[in-house]
DNA sequence: TTGTACGCGTTATCAA
DNA sequence: TTGATAACGCGTACAA
């Protein structure tokens, strides 16, 4: 049979030690008012009891828990999970916790997240948008009780939160200008749901190279899909099967072009010869894929970091703060699959 | 400027309705004993006001939170992004929030984040232990006041929970075996720390296999890395440098399988007729990797459901449980990396 | 079916 | 440098 020990409280420290339950209470958190010597007693005796501090009093009585809040729309996605660890580097030096929940992209889902966070009083909240997401009252409660808010990657203009972001237009207008570059002259482009910042972006910038260089911006060339490795075989079979089929596809992810290029090999084309490929993210797969396909590099977890950052520093902010955008470096990682020529 | 508006409580609910908290929070937590008009009237006014519950305040008063603690080596393997999605739908069907952390492998990190979820009082804690891991006091104080503990793929002996787990040496007995059929004869293994259960067990299955079929054991073709895909890559080639090099690899992962292909691709061998690959788990690289990487498929998202209904069903167990543990199916999944002749 | 009164463990406030 | 006291918001024994 276990024994269900009581809990150590610091009252019972309080009374061994013949002291108040305030002084332990300050000295466990190291308060500059408390003599060196009886903060090591305290310190002492709570080890030897087996003293666990209470978080959720402490959460209570101070109306704010240690814990960060991170709504993601799927962890397992390279991208994100990398982004997570950032965050959680980050938060745990600083003694915070971090509670994840994921969105699977749906708007009800990142709505119940939002309100399962504020109940748990989160010290602040970080979030990437679900795909799906289109309004955003559901982080109006944490706006009102000035907790510190920050979006990651997906953000949007109506939400007015703290924003760690890279510059989609500026990589994808890299990545197709290299294309351009290596001699494709019909660059078709995978891209997401255009009310997604991000991907909007993307085409932008893809659309904008193709034009500084005097090329056509043809629609049947711009396809949208999930850009699930599946959707990314289905959107190629059909643009193969065009009159004038590409010859190069910039994807706005990794998962895409893969399964892209899946299907390029399976018709017998030469890669890059025939047709060349860009993805971004730089997930794994993006260097198993043979050929090693060319991508755009992504800070995640540097972008975890500084979103817990923000979080932590506008904490006891209650100041009216301009809102920052912080927009991190990409970079064009260039492998097999586009490289036609050398330069 | 934003204003900070006070929270809505169960008593201002309470004094505007001109009934008592205790209804209130009755009414609210939908009790048998409380009028359906009352109930409706405070969930109407609820909505109204915009109140919202305080989950932290509820979890001082019941001594227990509504949150189940997550403790895993490293959230961006993919076996573990699935667990965790398990887990989380599970948790959040029983209106639980999953706080998840991670050990990078490390014993310090896993000692330091089962403190702090004990600090969180969740309400059970779910593991798979760190690579470093050999002794298990901290979770101690879980099992002593009978917070639901469970183990999940990576487990001890001597900490003594449920378990969910695969037959890994049955598994690893069916990839080598498997290898014996395509006619390999010289069959290397990749495995991992030998006191981690999972790469133990594997290894056991591997050896049995061959001494099923009457083939030697030899020391110099079982290889023990981390199994990252950099040192699969360096076992390859220290393998390849033998002077009688293997026909077939069995690893303990993928991420070390697919290092070695690419090696031996390098090197011109042709696959699986010169040499033979099977992984483990069935990540999303073994099916990028061409040829694709014959593998053991894992129900890892599965495991995680479990899991977490292994913690809700124990949760108000107070009885003298035998702890029970858990094993599921594992499949072998033949592709084009092993498979040298059809049956 | 509803209400009264207390306590969960901690910290903020004010006083000494 | 320390202490007494109240309060955070909720749930529950007990009473009505």
């Amino acid at each position: 049979m276990r024994k269900i020990t009581k809990e150590v409280t610091i009252y019972d420290l309080a009374k061994a030690l013949n002291v108040s339950p305030t002084t332990v209470s300050r000295a466990l958190n190291d308060h500059h008012s408390i003599g060196k010597d009886t903060t090591q007693a305290v310190k002492k005796l709570a080890k030897k009891l087996g003293y666990r501090p209470n978080s959720v009093a402490s959460s209570l009585r101070k109306n704010k828990s240690n814990t960060i809040g991170v709504i993601m729309p799927l962890i397992s996605r390279p991208f994100v999970a990398s982004v997570i660890s950032g965050i959680e580097e980050e938060a745990n030096q600083a003694g915070f916790n971090v509670i994840i929940s994921q969105t699977y992209d749906s708007y009800e889902k990142e709505v119940a997240n939002a309100q399962t966070l504020y109940s748990n009083r989160v010290a602040g909240l970080i979030v990437s948008l679900a795909m799906e997401t289109q309004t955003y009252d559901h982080f109006y409660p944490f706006m009102q009780k000035d907790i510190p808010l920050v979006s990651i990657d997906r953000i949007s203009d109506e939400l007015e939160t703290d924003r760690i972001v890279i510059d989609n237009f500026a990589a994808a207008y890299k990545a197709t200008e290299h294309l351009i570059k290596m001699g494709c002259r019909r660059i078709a482009h995978f891209g997401g749901a255009q009310h997604r910042n991000v991907y909007y972006e993307r085409q932008q910038g893809y659309i904008e190279a193709l034009k500084h260089y005097g090329m056509e911006v043809e629609d049947e060339l711009m396809v949208h899909n999930k850009l699930s490795l599946e959707e990314g075989r289905e959107s190629m079979a059909q643009l193969l099967s065009l009159p004038q089929p590409p010859d190069a596809v910039f994807s706005a992810n990794d998962s895409a072009a893969v399964g892209a290029i899946q299907v390029a090999k399976q018709r017998g084309l030469h890669i890059p010869q025939d047709i060349a490929f860009v993805g971004f993210n730089d997930d794994p797969i993006s260097s198993i894929i043979d050929p090693a396909l060319t991508t755009i590099t992504h800070p995640a977890f540097e972008m975890g970091k500084i979103a817990a950052q923000q979080v932590l520093k506008n904490r006891e902010n209650t100041d009216i703060v301009q809102s920052q955008t912080i927009v991190l470096k990409t970079e064009l990682l260039i492998r097999a699959s586009s490289l036609r020529k050398t330069t």
